[in-house]
DNA sequence: CAGCTAACTAACCAAGTGGTGAAATAGTCG
DNA sequence: CGACTATTTCACCACTTGGTTAGTTAGCTG
């Protein structure tokens, strides 16, 4: 399972993301996570563990407690691909703006659904 | 189910995640879509149903094609979500370079461990 | 109309998930 | 040691997921 696999599906149960949330503003034991759910402590373990396993969270050992914290990096790595695919969809539409202009220069050779229309067909030398 | 679940769901699949990283440059048909992938169309179908559950994408019909796009607002919401956790993670560690920094200047009273000190302590006028 | 293509639904399967209660483990305290 | 607390593991359950093959629907085109 890839990295980003991991820490997607972790994201994606709400238990899980509300102690991720209450893990941001400091570490917890199990019991304290467990605390504010309607679920037996095995189900909260299970998420831990899923949330362990993802890289999202680590567990040391403090006497019989085991407190949690939260790890940056993965929550980094996920924004990252989100931010990425942004970056890509917002640059086509910048250049759709662009053509845009540029069709309202010479409107007079496309039209909408021309399938047939290479993207390259502006060089035809009509000129 | 909650709108961050589904679009987390969606985003935990590396086939889905392919599907999005594709859509982000240009919308396509469902048979373009597969073409990359080493799978039969219904599972791409159901893959892309997961997406349009989540609103990540939306379906049009233009003859018997069924052209995909991708929609913006989920991929903001998702990462609006972890970028709010970041945040609070950050924030908190910011404090604690505060809380050093007053520690440092005032050494005698605090120790590792004592977890009574209260995060206000700043104001207590020793310049 | 028949035939073709794009895409979907239906039925099925193996594996995974999210939950439970009961029991086991690890560490502290008297 | 024995009792108590924090946490995990085990065995089980209903349900979902990701994939398949086979068949179906929708729309174009000769």
């Amino acid at each position: 399972m890839d990295r980003l696999d991991a820490t997607f599906t972790a994201l994606a149960d709400p238990t899980r993301r509300a102690i991720v949330a209450r893990l941001a503003s400091g570490d917890a034991t199990v019991n304290e996570l467990a605390a504010p759910f309607a679920m037996t402590l095995p189900g909260i373990s299970k998420h831990l563990k899923v949330l362990e396993r993802s890289g999202l969270i680590s567990r040391a050992r403090r006497a019989q407690f085991r407190p949690c914290h939260l790890e940056r990096e993965p929550l980094d790595a996920a924004m990252s691909w989100i931010e990425e695919s942004r970056r890509i969809w917002t640059e086509r539409f910048d250049k759709l703006d662009e053509h845009l202009r540029d069709v309202q220069q010479a409107p007079a050779s496309v039209q909408y659904g021309a399938r047939r229309a290479a993207p390259g067909t502006r060089g035809q030398a009509n000129d």
